[in-house]
DNA sequence: TGTCATATGTCAATCGTTTGACATGTCAAA
DNA sequence: TTTGACATGTCAAACGATTGACATATGACA
């Protein structure tokens, strides 16, 4: 691969000059300009980044650390982060944690290892904080670590609570709720506190399952599922934590013959795409994911020009009816 | 962050020194070797790998272009993706084009600045053949762009037959098919190419639709398939080359009063995971994109160490067969 | 005593680029 | 004639690590 070297020996010009066309700075005339980008062209030049960022100290580059992404709440938010990194223009490197607690202490310490200028944390196992000692930017999803890494979330005391009323005002008198492992300390467990504290005030005690399962495993949450409705055969609502759970709970309602929305209602978490396209189309609790990555991004770059930025970072969320309530 | 140099005057010992036990070579005795790591340790030392990447001249990433990760066919590429690189040493960055021909452009030359050590091409707009010069390892991704880049595809053709046939087998006489845009000159077509042959080989001609739409835009997917159905009420089987288009054109059948599988068959293509949770679950022709992630990898390690590959690498395909047919 | 494996150090070059300091030269305006 | 803007060049240091050449020292073994 060519060299400034031999752009400059190619142009006959200086080093320094075609530095200096390529940063735009100094003098330089039309002519050599011109016949730098010749020399450029014709060796097929693209100026080494990587040197230019060994000098710099500025990598341009973001990791984003999440579970999975063929997780589709991870896909979308991966697909904005990099569609904002690229537009502020920054690379984005993914990593995929496989929620597996070496490997996402391994990918930080990649990450710092390649100088990457932030870290987007949206993968939280163990004590990660231990492994974080904020040389670099960082901003984390979903979860609080500490009082001065910022973070981002949906409103999930909204979310939890929306789901609960939409539930009470369509008559449900007997509710599940399927969440995450309650113990990992993320702010998604508000939606689980939000949901049963409004059921309680509305005199329903709601049965709440928490699953450590890997969200993918159709078989086994058809079988959480299935075992649900058979301890509990009068369920008439369910507020599942993500879409997906949703999705699995309305097939395992139609295989056991309870139909939707008459005998129970199902509301999901996220709004990912398939929401609108399953059938039926699920109702949902709408997080803001473009402008989730957008905030993610821009924490980043404020705490890189060492800005001013909310510790806090919740965005709204909305009710979004469908065909599953 | 700490350099090598400052673990060297924290451990009182010579960078090369440290160097050595870093790397792994010469003679270093068990004593310094624990000073060392100690010293590493106490200043959360991280070797530089950008500057590592500049005298190695190996980045150790490789660089993946697909139009858009929240297509589910491409988040499920792009963790197994990760996941075989990761496995191998190598990071990914990943670029959606958006299928914008600037862009992934774009992303080809940021890709050769930042020297990875490969791209896998999972975006073809438009002549990309003139930007790639094959200086670096690449491998394409459904599409044949010259006799020396190797390049990666399910069995399209037999895909294309395979739901052929299911849809004759299963009685339909009067079929569509749903396809990309065929001037591309991509191997997807081949799914088309063998419809219609099979179709044909058996007295049915095939209402062939070609579209160039945004797979996410649910509303004009929509009001085409409703298009199809009017100008064409005995349509009685629909092979479409996605199994999002698939569900799209389930949801319109529903919407119109058709059922499935009586009325109207339907078939999709790569199932995706959510191809078995929607409702009904669909059939389709199930590319293995493990498989074709890992052969997408070794390619690009395969070209690196400049050993022997193939150049031309097709993946079996196989019917899964769900309840739309 | 000599030799050799072990252990560590010094030094300098290298990767590709940027940048500041400084020199030199041209040309036009004052 | 002087001044200063414009144009280009030379040179060297820096970014953080690796590596080869070479020197030196210790201890063990023959």
């Amino acid at each position: 691969m060519a060299t400034i070297h031999d752009v400059a020996k190619k142009a006959k010009v200086s080093v320094t000059t075609v530095s200096r066309v390529l940063n735009n700075r100094g003098y330089i005339s039309e002519a050599t300009r011109t016949k730098v980008f010749k020399a450029m062209e014709q060796l097929h030049y693209q100026p080494n980044e990587i040197a230019r960022s060994l000098l710099r100290k500025q990598s341009n580059v973001i990791g984003l650390i999440i579970p999975n992404v063929s997780h589709p709440f991870f896909s979308e938010l991966a697909n904005y982060v990099e569609n904002y990194a690229y537009e502020k223009g920054f690379k984005m490197l993914l990593c995929n944690s496989q929620l597996d607690p070496v490997k996402e202490k391994d990918y930080i310490e990649m990450l710092k290892r390649n100088r990457v200028d932030g870290i987007i944390m949206g993968s939280h196992t163990l004590q990660v904080e231990e492994y974080i000692n904020l040389s670099s930017p960082i901003v984390t999803i979903d979860r609080q670590i500490s009082t001065e890494i910022p973070y981002i979330s949906s409103d999930n005391y909204m979310g939890g609570s929306l789901a609960a009323k939409l539930l009470l005002a369509k008559g449900c008198m007997k509710t599940a709720h399927i969440c995450g492992n309650l113990e990992l300390q993320l702010l998604a467990n508000q939606r689980t506190t939000a949901f049963k504290s409004v059921m309680n005030e509305n005199g329903v005690e709601p049965i709440i399952v928490q699953t450590d399962m890997d969200v993918f495993n159709q078989i086994q949450y058809a079988q959480m599922i299935r075992q649900l409705f058979e301890d509990h055969p009068d369920i008439d609502g369910v507020f599942a934590t993500s879409d997906i759970i949703a999705a699995f709970a309305v097939k395992e309602c139609a295989a056991v013959g309870k139909r939707i929305p008459d005998d129970v209602k199902i509301i999901g978490y996220d709004d990912i795409n398939a929401a609108s396209w399953m059938m039926p189309a699920i109702t949902t609790i709408k997080q803001p994911i473009s402008q989730m990555a957008l905030t993610a991004v821009d924490l980043i770059l404020k705490q890189m020009n060492e800005e001013e930025f909310h510790l806090e970072n919740i965005h709204p969320v909305s009710l979004v009816e469908r065909a599953t309530t």
